[in-house]
DNA sequence: GCCAACGTTGGC
DNA sequence: GCCAACGTTGGC
């Protein structure tokens, strides 16, 4: 028995790792992330199935780009243990790591990124969290509507 | 590049 | 356990 898919959206900077890249790689682990809340969403809720926008923060202009799933569980995320990565944390065990990584892999790019802006002004998505002042989470839940209306918004030109 | 908003750290 | 100081995020 599988429960109900649940809808995510995470953000990169495409800098770094943008929807083309994750269409060139198909999948990636989502390490680096060094927020508890967005930890525990991955841990504690995240399953194999689930749907993701994929949001291109930092971005001329940022918004959504395109489609991912989450395609493995978290796992510890090798980067706390790199003494050479950036997101090396010393105080993590190994015998029971601080932070995890889902494996995320990819779904489509949309035709055209659907900036911030256009999320912002659509009367569909009011609330939505990405839209919301102050929202730094670079892993957020999105409810069903809130998700079926972006691929609206992305099919229409 | 600026800076508001937020999360984390650490002194007390 | 409070909260000031600091670091980071990310829009603009």
């Amino acid at each position: 028995m599988s429960r109900r898919m649940r809808f995510w959206l995470m953000k990169s900077e495409p800098d770094v790792f943008s929807i083309d890249d994750l269409k060139r790689e198909k999948t990636t682990g989502w390490d680096s992330v060094r927020n508890y809340t967005a930890r525990n969403f991955m841990r504690d809720d995240m399953s194999v199935g689930d749907a993701v926008l994929y949001y291109h923060s930092n971005a001329e202009p940022s918004g959504i780009a395109g489609l991912a799933k989450v395609v493995g569980l978290a796992i510890p995320d090798p980067t706390q243990f790199d003494k050479k990565s950036e997101y090396y944390d010393a105080a993590s065990k190994k015998d029971s790591p601080t932070w995890v990584m889902v494996t995320v892999g990819f779904v489509k790019k949309f035709p055209r990124v659907i900036s911030l802006a256009e999320l912002k002004s659509d009367k569909h998505l009011a609330g939505m969290p990405v839209t919301q002042k102050g929202q730094r989470l670079s892993v957020m839940p999105v409810s069903k509507e809130h998700y079926d209306r972006v691929l609206e918004l992305s099919e229409g030109c």
